[in-house]
RNA sequence: GCCGGGAUGGCGGAACUGGUAGACGCGCCGGAUUCAAAAUCCGGUUUCCGAGAGGAAGUGGGGGUUCGAUUCCCCCUCCCGGCACCA
């Protein structure tokens, strides 16, 4: 082979052996150990974009790994295929959303291809199919047998003017991005599946998973939010129902100075049908979005009800408020404000006037002045009667238990999570299986009946659902009493396909289950990768999910992912690269320019996974350079006929030399990739050998054999991140095996070992002289070599030699 | 606002368990090759002082622990991700 490096002759060539071999289809062998690879499947918007490149690209190097390691390894591919784009496009260019998702994934799977990713094609799943969508209808229908899932008013954005439910990136400002009308907040019914029940379980598991990174573990321990506190009630004058709180705080109970209650809370509402002003603000209030990043930085505004709620403690009457930042939605629509002992209490008073009551004071019996200052330390009880002087935990058992006994309250365990709610008021989704009767309510869809298609060949307008005008779809008789009824015409948040698709790839073709046993066989993931954007929602339903089909008896699995990479972004300009932005670099054209191992090869050299990659256009041109360097290394070599066998014992020191190199790097490498994920290390340190070889100046028949195993195991261990160009220079190197089977490259202790080690000598921490002792020198031999270097006396004359440190292995540092 | 992460030469990054700061690559500078250029190859490249040997400073900012801190602790700034209907 005197040809140069050509990429798209090469990668072609690879491509038809692994095709022709079916290199990457799967059984499930029950000798073999297995490895199932996974990223978080794409969304088929249609072009492959750089971030795709960059999560595929690492995963498959730990697939390719992982095989020469001797597992079996599955790595499959698919498509999250429901969403708001298709919908957009289909608004913007008039073509039905299920045809303009199938094009895009045509054209998408083809890209993929051209990369050279190991994926068992035969095993792809598409989301928006029935095939599939119909088991998630098949799995809700047994949570709602099982109570698992309930119907709940909760809030959505509302458009006025498009009378659509917009989603929360479709309010731009605090309007819709259409018709740039002031979205309202709404509060609709919609379907829930109870995370909750499995909170616990979610929560405490994760101290099981080594396998996750602890930044992941503890965002989901916080998103959870366990806290354990008081449910207690405020009676209110003139009123037959008492107002119910939830506080961690029990013990700043006698500084509640107020109390506030949500815009839609029935107190609020019964004011404001006698009080223009109020009826005003509760207007006002419903003119925001639903976000919670929206409703904790904005203005926080109340307004006093003229109302009084009286004090469970002291009976004295505390003023009942209005406010905006509390929601009817999330616990009780009313919470009990201390403002001497919260931040946003606090402010709040501050702003209108409510007095400030200090009732904790610092334990260290520092004095404080409330007005100055908020105080949210915990300490010690003041200006609570009989509870002064109790710390936190006396006086929330002290007044927990007096609640408990006079039966105004208890203790409760209380959860930021909130149950998920799955429905969406949109057309390209999966359809829910529920049908109402006027006789017998909310009715699950008979197994029989299953899936519920969602009808494909429709005209979208962008104004509401299309399902909600196709009677065809909705009119139905009831499957409990045979009455004419009508189905539920929204679907689910797409978050729900993706919470199961991972079980799915082991048994995409069964047409009378949802699991078999090959999932079984195949699941847990053992490693799956994907963005950290997705750290809570999609990880945390995935975990409940599989949870659900657990109890269901699909499973003995509780975790689907037992290893988790959270993969950073790819950067142009510092900033994510978007159309909106104009700094895109399509994947496609370097392909074409360069060959797929360039850009492999540049995603995994730039930057270590986890962080974001800043995309350059040179660092690409220098990762091609490195292939023809390593090209043309092995071409040259091979040109020289095959070396003789290597004779450890009759190499000289450069030769010596060289090959303990070569198996150093063998063994950083197998660490970089096996367990540290350190892919961008490991491409260096590949391109370190690649520089010795190519430095040692011996052409005899021993520095040949030296040069020759350093190659191969340089092709054997870049071949997970450039495999087409590895697998032709195998072939190059002489051998008849293909690449693809061949195994991970052994380390050879004996080539490690070193007469000389050298060390660094330090006089007070900074570093003075280097000196070459032997291996197996003693500390005191050590010790001797480094007072006597010429550099050390310079700074240690005249002085005293207070301590000398010895690292083994590393330094000497002297203190005087 | 709350939760999580990040900041190291001109640039991307390395330093894994508290032990040589800047591996590897890009860029730049010099040289070889060439009629010339591209490509390729060789050498240099943190900053400052010094002819050199060598010295001083230096990992976003401020403080602390330690013989020794990019690494551990406290405070601050800026940037990124998530915040439940983008996926």
């Amino acid at each position: 082979m005197s040809t140069s490096y050509k990429p798209e002759i090469v990668e072609q060539a690879a491509q038809d052996h692994w095709a022709d071999a079916r290199s990457f289809e799967v059984s499930e062998d029950p000798d073999k150990e297995k490895f199932y690879c996974l990223t978080m499947f794409p969304y088929p918007s249609g072009k492959l974009h750089m971030g795709h490149v960059r999560v595929f690209t690492i995963s498959d190097v730990i697939a390719r790994y992982q095989r020469m390691q001797g597992k079996h390894v599955l790595q499959p591919m698919g498509w999250d295929a429901f969403g708001m784009p298709a919908e957009n496009a289909a608004i913007q260019r008039g073509v039905p959303p299920a045809r303009w998702t199938y094009d895009n994934i045509d054209d998408m799977r083809g890209q993929f291809r051209r990369l050279g990713y190991a994926y068992d094609w035969t095993r792809e799943v598409t989301t928006c199919r029935p095939e599939y969508y119909r088991w998630e209808q098949w799995l809700f229908t047994r949570m709602f047998k099982k109570g698992l899932v309930y119907r709940k008013n909760s809030v959505v954005n509302w458009d006025p003017v498009d009378q659509t439910v917009l989603a929360n990136e479709q309010v731009i400002d605090g309007r819709g991005w259409r018709s740039d009308a002031l979205v309202q907040r709404r509060e609709i019914p919609q379907w829930f599946m109870k995370i909750t029940a499995y909170a616990d379980e979610l929560l405490d598991e994760l101290d099981r998973m080594p396998g996750w990174p602890e930044s992941v573990k503890t965002m989901q321990r916080n998103w959870i939010g366990r806290s354990e506190g008081v449910e207690l009630s405020f009676d209110v004058a003139g009123e037959d129902e008492p107002l119910s709180v939830y506080t961690t705080r029990p013990d700043t109970l006698m500084g509640v100075t107020y109390m506030a209650v949500a815009a839609e809370h029935p107190l609020a509402t019964k004011t404001a049908a006698h009080n223009p002003e109020i009826a005003a603000f509760i207007e006002e209030c419903k003119k925001t979005d639903a976000a919670e990043a929206t409703l904790e930085t904005m203005e926080k505004k109340g307004m006093p009800l003229g109302i009084s709620a009286i004090h469970p403690l002291t009976g004295d009457d505390v003023p009942l408020w209005v406010a905006n930042f509390v929601l009817m939605s999330y616990g009780t629509g009313a919470v009990m404000a201390v403002p001497g002992h919260d931040e946003r209490d606090w402010e709040f008073a501050k702003k209108h006037g409510v007095p400030i009551k200090q009732v904790i004071a610092p334990a260290d019996g520092t004095e404080i002045d409330i007005d100055e200052a908020v105080f949210v330390d915990k300490g010690v009880l003041v200006n609570s009667g009989e509870y002064d002087g109790l710390d936190y935990e006396g006086a929330f058992n002290a007044i927990a238990d007096h609640f408990e006994k006079t039966g105004r309250g208890r203790r409760a365990v209380n959860y930021r999570l909130r149950d998920w709610g799955v429905s969406r008021q949109r057309y390209w989704g999966a359809p829910i299986p529920i049908i109402y009767c006027d006789d017998c309510d909310a009715v699950p869809v008979p197994e029989d009946q299953l899936p519920v298609v969602l009808p494909e060949n429709v005209e979208f307008t962008g104004v509401g659902s299309p399902l909600r005008n196709m009677p065809d779809f909705y009119e139905v008789q009831c499957p409990a009493c045979g009455k004419d009824a009508r189905r539920e015409t929204d679907t689910f948040d797409t978050f729900v396909e993706s919470s199961w698709y991972f079980a799915r790839y082991a048994c995409p073709d069964n047409a009378t289950e949802m699991l078999d046993e090959r999932a079984k066989y195949w699941t847990p993931v053992d490693q799956y990768t994907g963005g950290v954007e997705h750290a809570i929602l999609h990880l945390l339903y995935s975990r409940f999910f599989q949870r659900v089909m657990r109890d269901e008896g699909l499973t003995d699995v509780s975790e689907p992912f037992t290893n988790l990479l959270t993969q950073g972004m790819v950067l142009k300009d510092g900033a994510k690269m978007s159309k909106a932005k104009g700094n895109t670099v399509d994947p496609q054209e370097l392909i074409e320019k360069y060959g797929a191992d360039t850009v492999r090869l540049f995603m995994m050299f730039a930057a270590p996974p986890e962080q974001a990659l800043e995309w350059s256009d040179e660092g690409v041109q220098g990762s091609f350079r490195f292939l023809k360097r390593f090209w043309n290394a092995v071409a040259e070599h091979a040109a020289g006929g095959p070396a003789p066998p290597l004779d450890a014992a009759a190499l000289d020191d450069a030769q010596k030399a060289l090959r303990r190199k070569t198996h150093r790097t063998i063994a950083k490498i197998s660490d970089d990739i096996g367990r540290r994920n350190s892919f961008n290390t490991a491409v260096a340190a590949a391109m370190e050998l690649l520089n010795a070889v190519n430095k040692l100046d011996s052409d005899s028949d021993t520095g040949r054999a030296v040069k020759r195993e350093a190659l191969e195991a340089v092709v054997l261990m870049l071949s997970p991140m450039v495999p087409h160009i590895c697998h032709a220079l195998w072939a190059e190197l002489g051998h008849e095996t293909p690449l693809i089977d061949q195994a991970w490259p052994d380390i050879d202790e004996s080539a490690l070992e070193l007469e000389m080690i050298e060390l660094v000598v330090q006089v007070n921490g900074k570093l003075r002289a280097r000196i070459s002792v032997p291996a197996d020198a003693d500390k005191s031999a050590i010790e001797q070599l480094a007072i006597a270097d010429e550099n050390v006396q310079r700074f240690t004359d005249g002085k005293e030699l207070r301590k000398i440190i010895v690292v083994p292995g590393r330094l000497v540092n002297i203190v005087v």
